[in-house]
DNA sequence: ATGAAAGTTGAACCAACTTTCAACTTGTGA
DNA sequence: TCACAAGTTGAAAGTTGGTTCAACTTTCAT
């Protein structure tokens, strides 16, 4: 009981350095605000928003905000940080769950468009950390794209796609982790097409290209 | 001599509406002032950015700023426009230089990545436009996407790939769209991999797919 | 029960910007 | 040449909003 431990499921550092909550009821608030800045950056974005929006939605002072936090970008970092988790938590089960590596790459692009069309504000925080967290933001990129490269290398390893070199993997990450950020805007964010004919044609371009 | 004319070839308007220069004068003026506001924002992003740090980086006065333009979204809002045009003019041309669509699009994304690496402002303008200029952020993607389904329709029409209804077409498109983006980011911003390698990788995955 | 630690409060401070404007300068058509 | 339109200037007004802090309240281990 003498360290802090993370007020979260997913061990994530929340309050900035120093700042953790001690007690349940410290605990609660630091939630309550984190909430609440969720929907005020994901409605008016991180210029528009301030403190006392942000302490207004969640009922508390101004100067609580100061218990946990540093400053403004402080709380979007941490945000941004939960956000980054909660959608791989979401998106990676659907991965299993395939007849084979791109099958489940493909009921994985399904489960994050419904995810991003169910949490719009996802979009306002991972991108807007570009400009207000930026190595929060390569981070978040970087590690999806990890990810993939080692699911992809292990497809190739297992024979259902050809391999290829360390580059033209991290290329294909790319490619693949860029192609499901824009289709979650176009047909998860503004759109609201059906996410698995969606997947489906993506899939298909995965596998076989576009050629006949 | 009677209708105020844009201040450059694409025929974009800059000024902010009733706020055209009328003189050559006002014409260099205002270039310098968007000149300024695109290193500004480029190096500082939105927020940190002032009117004073863009007038006195062109050297006119605070006031002549809105000789110009309205605000400073009005001028972020001038600089996603001239951009959007910027990169289009600059890629349209590589299209045609293939022997084939496919190949076409190959050379496009060489000539994108090369122009990204040595204008990493790009990414700073439009990528922020998500939040300060929504409209302009949408209209250049809603434009790019339509302009690579057209030619994926045209390419399909010569029996080059397999044809597709209206939605899997715009889906292929905002998946090249995006994989060419995030590529664009990852070895053009901030990684200097050889272009041709990258987009060679890239039009091997569009032509064939990942499977054996 | 009690005192020390943790948490809460909001008025006040302050630094930074945006925007306005009235005086002044420059350029040009007649 | 000269008058008027266009353009320039920068001080100052006005606003906004982040951050601090000292007093106060709540919680909880002993």
């Amino acid at each position: 009981m003498s360290i802090a431990a993370p007020s979260n499921e997913t061990g994530v550092q929340l309050a900035s350095e120093g700042k953790e909550p001690r007690t349940p009821r410290g605990e609660k608030t630091l939630r309550k605000i984190l909430d609440a800045a969720l929907g005020e950056f994901g409605e008016r974005g991180f210029g528009d928003s301030s403190i006392v929006g942000i302490t207004s939605r969640a009922k508390v002072a101004l100067g609580t905000f100061y218990t946990y936090f540093d400053s403004k970008e402080a709380v979007f970092a941490a945000l941004v940080g939960d956000m980054s988790s909660r959608v791989r938590d979401h998106v990676a089960p659907a991965l299993g769950n395939g007849t084979d590596g791109l099958d489940g790459e493909r009921l994985a692009l399904e489960a994050y468009l419904a995810f991003v069309a169910g949490h719009k504000e996802v979009y306002r925080i991972i991108d807007e950390a570009e400009f207000v967290d930026p190595a929060g933001f390569r981070a978040h990129y970087e590690t999806t794209a990890s990810r993939i490269a080692a699911r992809l290398k292990a497809a190739a390893e297992r024979g259902e796609i050809v391999a290829r070199d360390e580059l033209a993997t991290e290329v294909r990450a790319w490619a693949i982790m860029g192609m499901n950020v824009f289709l979650g805007l176009r047909f998860g964010v503004w759109g609201s097409e059906p996410a698995a004919d969606v997947a489906a044609e993506v899939n298909n371009l995965l596998r076989h290209g576009l050629e006949p």
